[in-house]
DNA sequence: ACGATACCCTGATGGC
DNA sequence: TGCCATCAGGGTATCG
């Protein structure tokens, strides 16, 4: 599940091998998880491609010129990206929707089993903040605690469908969000609307050093991510409750809680989560 | 208007 | 061994 660590690995790993790369040709083998124009322009053939963006856990891909057309491309589920040097094949060539053939031989490979991802072409980069980046809330690593109070306290869903909601803040997904409440010491049935300020600020504070350790471990692989080298993540080593369900708690020993909170399965410590 | 739920989709898993 | 049901969940549509 590619949230915002495994997003920015893609980006780090993909960036020397695609950015200055003049895109050759593309191929689609599955139209449907292309949203917009689907034109070999539009998927920036003829183009080089300037600077891979991350906003949440979207990673957008933009040329040199403000008026050239952009990708923006969203995981899902089970989406890949991986560079491919000149003459290598995929790993799995099942379920590969969209190739791109670089200057120099290298190709750049989108796969999705699950198909919940989706790339977006736009017509320009204003229209990446304009159009697709303007419904997401901050950045989760930019967001400061004054302007994520405010949105959390605004509503009576559980703080953890509010987390989990993009519109309110950008990047975290369930991993993440089960793994800073508790770091966090806050129960996820909580209403958004019951948390001080206090709570915020420490809430951030621990999503912050949660997600930076995450990238720095390569991001979590629980069952199929890979970089955009094809290599696994090693923060799922880490995780202090998710994927724990029935084993006891790291801090107090007792024995986490599992629950459905905002429709996406849930693993807590019922006395370190208040 | 908000919040909860259904749906999309395939692969892994477990029970019989 | 094979078959079926269940579960995983990001994002969006739809319903109450």
């Amino acid at each position: 599940m590619p949230e915002l660590p495994e997003v920015e690995s893609v980006r780090l790993s993909l960036l020397r091998h695609v950015v200055g790369k003049l895109v050759r040709h593309v191929r689609v083998n599955k139209p449907q998880v292309i949203v917009g124009p689907r034109t070999a322009r539009a998927l920036l053939v003829g183009q080089r491609i300037a600077r891979l963006q991350r906003h949440g856990k979207q990673l957008a891909f933009l040329g040199e010129a403000d008026d050239q057309p952009c990708l923006v491309v969203g995981l899902g589920m089970t989406g890949s990206l991986v560079y491919l040097p000149p003459g290598a094949k995929p790993a799995d060539p099942k379920h590969v929707h969209v190739i791109w053939e670089m200057e120099g031989g290298g190709r750049m490979v989108f796969r999705d089993p699950r198909r919940f991802g989706r790339i977006h072409t736009l017509s320009c980069q204003a229209d990446v903040k304009g159009k697709r980046w303007a419904v997401l809330g901050p950045d989760a690593l930019r967001v400061t605690p004054r302007q994520l109070w405010p949105r959390l306290t605004g509503t009576r869903r559980a703080v953890k469908a509010a987390l989990l909601d993009q519109r309110l803040v950008a990047g975290l997904g369930n991993i993440y969000v089960d793994e800073s409440l508790f770091a966090a010491g806050i129960a996820p049935t909580r209403p958004g609307q019951s948390l001080s300020l206090a709570e915020v600020q420490t809430l951030v504070r621990h999503f912050r050093r949660i997600l930076k350790r995450a990238i720095a471990a390569g991001g979590s692989s629980v069952r199929d991510y890979r970089n955009g080298l094809g290599q696994a993540g090693r923060f799922q080593l880490q995780h202090a409750v998710y994927g724990r369900s029935g084993e006891t708690c790291r801090r107090c020993g007792s024995r986490l809680i599992t629950d459905r909170v905002g429709g996406r399965t849930t693993v807590y410590c019922g006395f370190c989560q208040k």
